[in-house]
DNA sequence: CGACTCGTTGACTCTCTTCAAGGATAGTGG
DNA sequence: CCACTATCCTTGAAGAGAGTCAACGAGTCG
């Protein structure tokens, strides 16, 4: 089995693993789209991969930005603190996400893996002069970045004004619009995040993330086999509740 | 008088202005920044400068993103709808700050002149030509959009999770750290935005505003002159507020 | 002066939170 | 195999913070 092989390792966590940018999943979606075949050795040069296992953390908090990540596979979350622990989750990263944006030179969030993951990582100052080489990949990265934005844009939307019904229904065809490989309805749907961390994802408490599925659920919109999987029965409900049309 | 001389114009709004980017009063802060001196006549066959009036909006969420847009001075706000009239402002755009970024090829809020304001534009597809030619204005890109993105998610953590009278006071001191040119305390602060504008921000009624606002005079941590302006007696009690030290 | 906008204040309502208890499932060890 | 425990989710009852509805004061403008 190649060392590069993903799925379920029992390497040591956040082991640096023996990959490769030629072999990785995500080329043609990731920022480094945009390297030409042949410089991708230099890309390796100075990349590192990584493989972590669930709540670990891979950036924190207000540490010293001394690095930027891809996430090549698995899911993890952002999120920020405040001194009482409140915990206001600020998005979920899913495989080709960019990682390591900050303010400055500290990072603007934690970091941590929702399931096993594993990631390409780059010293933030050799990926700076790689801009400045490659204009493709300042290209990609705008891009990304302004996706990034109008998300949180639109994030801001759900927590300043829609209701508890609105936001979890948002949260539902959010993760639906992700999955939608299979194009059959109804969607059965993988949630890999708990009720805290969708709580804190929508600003909301566990019990009204709870109760608002169990009404959802009362209305024939969707039904919930287990705690890990929502099927969607009625996504265009769903979808007017979402968005209040 | 300059064509280009800024302030109280008379100009019928949204007239195009004959500027130049050499005279810009942001060149050193915009991301056109990195642009060499020699080539800032390539921006400017490109560009497009603009003076609109309070109230007008440049761009309208979801119309085709043509252009962006760099804020050269005054003040102007983003926001997104529902259709049933609830607005979230997502952010509060003065000099330096860029505009215009989109959600694949629409744009994703609309765009409302607060004050008087003059703005240069660019047709994106130009300017997206423009980032493979200058690999420093991606560069610089990047390093708004991730500014911009670390301050969308401390405005997410304050959307979900602060309370009200943390949402106003750090509200003040996010216009504070904006205004700190005189660096005298107690710090008299220019209010360019109404109650609406303010509740719509922070994910609140005018009525929360404007009771908290009243809360924070009485426990004489600000002082309210006008409505236009208020006055910041205790700044590290206000900051403590916002932060919840 | 009256009409209008904007901000403040009061009284009441309601959605979501808090506090508390109980059910479901999985893992552990005797 | 079955307590025992731990974690996660659900449900209920009560409470609080912010919203809604309404009235009023201050400033502005024609």
């Amino acid at each position: 089995m190649a060392p590069f092989d993903s799925g379920k390792s029992n390497w040591k966590s956040t082991m640096l693993l023996d990959a490769s940018c030629r072999q990785c999943d995500i080329r043609e979606t990731a920022f480094c789209k945009g390297v030409p075949e042949q410089e991708l050795a230099r890309l390796e040069t100075i990349a590192a991969f990584l493989d972590i296992n669930p709540g670990e953390t891979i950036i924190n908090e207000a540490d010293p930005a001394e690095f930027i990540f891809n996430v090549t596979g698995g899911a993890m979350k952002l999120y920020k603190l405040m001194p009482d622990g409140r915990r206001q989750i600020t998005g979920f990263l899913f495989s080709g996400s960019f990682l390591g944006v900050s303010d400055h030179s500290e990072y603007a969030y934690t970091a941590e893996a929702l399931t096993s993951t594993t990631l390409c990582r780059f010293p933030r100052k050799q990926f700076e002069n790689l801009l400045a080489e490659f204009p493709s990949i300042g290209q990609r990265m705008v891009s990304i970045l302004m996706d990034d934005l109008a998300g949180a844009q639109s994030q801001m939307l759900l927590l300043g004004r829609k209701t508890a019904r609105e936001r979890v229904a948002s949260f539902l065809i959010l993760l639906a619009s992700r999955t939608k490989k299979t194009e059959v309805e109804p969607t059965l749907l993988p949630i890999p995040m708990n009720r805290v961390d969708i709580a804190d994802f929508l600003g909301l408490t566990i019990e009204t993330v709870s109760r608002t599925l169990t009404g959802l659920k009362k209305d024939g919109i969707i039904s919930i086999p287990d705690g890990g999987h929502i099927k969607i029965l009625e996504r265009d409900e769903l979808a007017s509740i979402a968005e209040h049309l």
